[in-house]
DNA sequence: CATCTGACACTAT
DNA sequence: TATAGTGCCAGAT
């Protein structure tokens, strides 16, 4: 299963994100969340900070998890606080690969109130 | 086989 | 919005 996230974490283009739960949904294991963790600990050369926690939180503790907001921000990826607007850079798995907008330019589903946050 | 462990998700407060 | 509790799943011991 490693293998299948592994390959499903890869397809999450630079610039973008997802969730734990999208992630494990995308790589046919719905509600395994937590095995993407495992997975992301596992394996190494891996777009590992790509991925966040719904809503866009960033889980991993401290340092690494500043690390992984420079990772974000230096691909790109708005930040809304100290979470990632995922609204926008939020990556939808497809089953054939079709070209998302790229984060910055059109902007997907964007929230009717894009007031200041926090 | 029984338990424990996680960079989680979701709901309620 | 932030925090706490509960449910989850697969792998390691």
């Amino acid at each position: 299963m490693f293998d299948q996230i592994h390959a499903t974490i890869r397809r999450i283009p630079r610039g973008r994100v997802a969730t734990y739960g999208e992630v494990a949904k995308a790589a046919g294991f719905a509600g395994a969340a937590r095995q993407v963790v495992w997975a992301l600990q596992t394996a190494q050369r891996l777009p590992w900070h790509r991925v966040v926690g719904a809503g866009g939180k960033i889980l991993l503790p401290a340092e690494k998890g500043l690390e992984q907001r420079f990772r974000l921000a230096a691909e790109g990826v708005p930040f809304r606080g100290s979470r990632v607007d995922i609204d926008q850079c939020r990556y939808i798995f497809l089953k054939h690969d079709v070209p998302q907008t790229p984060a910055g330019e059109t902007k997907i589903s964007r929230s009717p109130h894009p007031q200041r946050r926090r």
